[in-house]
DNA sequence: ACTTGACCTGGAGTGCGCTCCAGGGTGAAT
DNA sequence: ATTCACCCTGGAGCGCACTCCAGGTCAAGT
């Protein structure tokens, strides 16, 4: 629950995706496929300033998205949270793409495995 | 090393799409991509017959491409298969892409334990 | 003889997740 | 006054990895 750097007055777009890791396209496509939880406030000439939660937020979402949840699933769960007391949804969400995530984990492991036993087998043809 | 079900004169493309796990449109696919190491055998009529080989070689693209290993680099891949003496850069290619996966995998359980800490909290919230 | 089902080819279509672009505004610095 | 960097919007374009389709061949079963 660090505190990220971000000033009272809220951070640019650019900022965002500097501290984000995301690009700043991804950034408005996201708000524009409704993933952002409340859309950025802007300012005076129309320019989106990020809160310090707005970005908290967008780790969210990068940790749903290099997991491998769609972007529609992603909605889905964003959705939930405009929704009063909806936190038993959220969290049977969460918990059903962590099995998803936990069974990809596993079978590329085993894929890593073999390319292991692959690497192996080439060290041997090399050097023996 | 087991060996696979496959009958001396080969199994048909739909036969080896269930041994791989692949679908018949994606193995054309992979073929007119230049993924396999030698075309498959064809029958009087011209249909396709994957011997042991072939199969097996389709369990390494699965391997390749469950770990995330882009189709044209795969060709590369296969490419050097058809070089004589090319073991080392085999390899290389190999390990270059292991420490690929490890990467993303380092990402992912990262990413993995923040969805639990989310999770944590949903519980706490639902239950306490 | 005919129906059925699995196969063939070349090529078009699809879904996803961005990424880029044209055309325009704003504000600070020179 | 103009240059510059950065921002805005709506919409087009792209790369990837398939997936589907039309139109046809062939072998086996009824």
């Amino acid at each position: 629950m660090t505190t990220i750097e971000v000033p009272a007055e809220g951070v640019t777009i650019s900022g965002a995706a500097e501290l984000s890791g995301l690009s700043v396209d991804t950034l408005r496509y996201y708000e524009k496929e409704g993933l952002s939880l409340r859309r950025p406030e802007r300012s005076a000439s129309g320019q989106r300033r990020y809160t310090e939660e707005d970005v908290r937020w967008l780790g969210t979402l990068v940790m749903l998205r290099r997991t491998g949840m769609p972007i529609r699933d992603i909605r889905r769960f964003v959705d939930l949270y405009r929704v009063e007391g909806s936190e038993p949804e959220r969290m049977a969400i969460l918990e059903a793409h962590r099995e998803h995530v936990l069974v990809e984990l596993a079978a590329v492991q085993t894929h890593l495995a073999a390319i292991n036993r692959k690497i192996d087998h080439y060290k041997k043809m090399v050097n023996g």
